[in-house]
DNA sequence: CAACTAAGATTACACTTGTAATCATTTATA
DNA sequence: TATAAATGATTACAAGTGTAATCTTAGTTG
């Protein structure tokens, strides 16, 4: 549902909205080549597609994301693992053994997580 | 570069290469409703993109994969990652402590894998 | 041998995506 | 006040995708 593209615009919106469309190109015309028009064709993609939306302020736009990131990267992620692993994540986290390098911090997140998860049970 | 329609064709010549066209459909007549026409679609694309070859047997052409499973599969965790997650393996998996609820095995599986990429280091 | 099948090849067509440029309108400026 | 500038809206256009149908050709069958 969001394009590649869209979700860069999307993690600018997360991270600090509500955004004008001037701030969304001036952060996006550092980390992108993109052109301010196609920053802007993206946001409005987004809003058509319902996934943000805007409140006026004078006559430019103020973007707000109508999805949490959280909830997005849950879905996303599901969908990848479904489709790339058959739905297994220690397919998809052993892939990262085989030379990968992890940082030991990483490695250390991790062994937390999975710590987290058997609680959970 | 593997469409999503194109990544299940892929996961059945994956799993038994070489491999027919009226396999592939049959399989995939089962677990999807795609016509027959459209699978040789995709079959014709895979072929087209370089990403499958054929030798034939008779009229009929035996497919096979030119790229393993676990390149692609390593290659498409990193995107993945690197696009929802930037990056970060740990923030990913932590998702799935938020009720995704794993199964215990999931579980233990991950517990090793997690100590394999500690042996690594 | 003529007609039918079945395989792969080619063509179709609407929708999405990447990547913008032009249009219309409103506000700021000379 | 006429014009320049900046906003969002609309339009553009090629490539990729989903989803097939038609075409071509070579075997199969009556």
């Amino acid at each position: 549902m969001i394009s590649e593209s869209e979700f860069k615009v999307m993690r600018i919106l997360w991270q600090q909205a509500p955004c004008s469309a001037k701030t969304v190109v001036s952060e996006l015309e550092d980390s992108s080549d993109w052109k301010e028009k196609t920053i802007k064709t993206l946001l409005n993609r987004l809003l058509n597609k319902g996934i943000i939306t805007y409140e006026k302020n004078g006559r430019e736009y103020l973007y707000s994301p109508l999805i949490e990131q959280e909830q997005y990267q849950k879905e996303a992620s599901k969908n990848f693992l479904s489709q790339v692993f058959d739905g297994k994540l220690s397919a998809f986290v052993s892939q990262f053994a085989k030379k990968e390098t992890l940082s030991t911090d990483e490695i250390k997140q991790l062994k937390k997580v999975i710590k987290e998860l058997e609680n959970d049970q």
